[in-house]
DNA sequence: TTAATTTGTTAGTCATAGCTAACTTTTTTA
DNA sequence: TAAAAAAGTTAGCTATGACTAACAAATTAA
């Protein structure tokens, strides 16, 4: 048990730089993460990625070996999970209480997620009851750390005919948030895949009686679960 | 009417100077503030108060003559007006929502008053109803930047006889904070000052059917107001 | 009114965390 | 398998916001 109780000695940009990488490596699951595509997610230089990345090695945080890919120490996915726990329950309290709608949450629980307060986030989670899932349908890591990835495949990866329950939405981009609610798609809605179309991999969906046209990009911004 | 709008490019750092400053000016009623007095109030040391001084009177938030006193413009009084709206509201929520007493919130709500959403702070105001005071008996600001100082005095300042009604306490020290409840002072005890000891400046108070002795450095941190 | 003390300023240093440009190593492709 | 491309690293620069040490101005006391 490597409880070290170093957790709250990190910067901001170390936090993010935990998370980014646990976020690459788990959630999307890339078997591997390399300097340039951490960069990239973060949207800074592959120079400063690589200088943080040495200082997070030497915390022991970052495991690589030089020119090779980057890994995580059971450390460093502790910090990253409660960082998520962080912002899944910040992102909980905007829309449930503070009349925030999903697409508006993001960008204040990226703020909210580095304050540091054990107390503060885990009365936040008594006082809500104890959420499962946030705004956008991922589950909320618990108080003792636990983790796990909702099961959960693209919208874009189906056939014509399947039919799937909406379980999830990447939550990174407001204006597809926005377009999601405006259609009339929310969590739980049952969408029924009507057709692929081969030349640009546009799908016709249906679903509450509403069809559908979106592109592929949109698709694979949709986490579904299969029905049928 | 200088409404700049420029609200939200100010860091952490810039500001906790410009709060620090108007609390000096306003809140102790200094009658003049320097750039030493400001540095002792941060803990910081006075070449970081003169660096950071000359920044933000570059962005015309502060005004003062080379050797002068230091003073706040309009923008940088609303600055700090908002600074503390947020941090007293903050205060109030974990006091009334997260179980926090008010001994633990002010470290907390130092983090969270730097939290940047118009939105966040308006929507937790509404959420509590528009509070008055903060768990320490003082103003919260309006959503207006309507900005008043409580009328109150220093337990210090009564004499011999005097009866009063605690209207607010000192929030920076958590064992100051620990000490008034423990004696089973709180917000709205009405005291009698039965002696003030000319040797040392103690103070023999009753309240509730105790007597207390406190010392001087006590008395200067309750606030009051007198009723007889 | 001079001398001592306090207050304020400047110069130079450090740490954090970004950047670009140049370079090296690894991987891919022809 | 050699050349090209991609990935990773390093050096050197910038800005912010701390610090100390040395100095200048203003205030207070003698
Ligand atoms: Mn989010
Ligand atoms: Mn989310
Ligand atoms: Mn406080
Ligand atoms: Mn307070």
């Amino acid at each position: 048990m490597t409880n070290k109780l170093n957790l709250n000695n990190l910067t901001k940009s170390e936090e993010d730089y935990l998370k980014a990488l646990f976020q690459l490596l788990v959630e999307d699951n890339a078997t591997k993460v390399g300097n340039n595509q951490l960069a990239e997610y973060l949207k800074v230089s592959p120079a400063s990625t690589n200088n943080m990345i040495k200082k997070l090695k030497a915390k022991e945080y970052v495991i690589s070996e030089k020119y090779g890919k980057l890994d995580l120490t059971e450390e460093g996915r502790s910090i990253a999970v409660r960082l998520i726990r962080k912002h899944r329950l910040w992102e909980t309290f905007l829309c449930k209480y503070l009349n925030f709608t999903w697409d508006e949450v993001h960008d204040v629980a990226e703020q909210l997620e580095h304050i540091k307060s054990r107390k503060l986030i885990d009365e936040l989670d008594r006082f809500m009851d104890y959420p499962k899932n946030d705004p956008h349908g991922e589950l909320i890591p618990n108080a003792n750390g636990e983790y796990s990835v909702l099961p959960k495949i693209t919208l874009s990866s189906l056939l014509d005919g399947d039919v799937c329950e909406l379980v999830a939405v990447n939550d990174g981009s407001v204006s597809f948030l926005k377009y999601v609610s405006e259609i009339g798609l929310a969590l739980s809605s049952e969408i029924r895949v009507l057709e692929v179309r081969e030349f640009d991999k546009s799908i016709r969906i249906q679903f509450n009686d509403v069809i559908e046209t979106v592109t592929r990009k949109f698709a694979d911004n949709v986490f579904v679960k299969k029905v049928v």
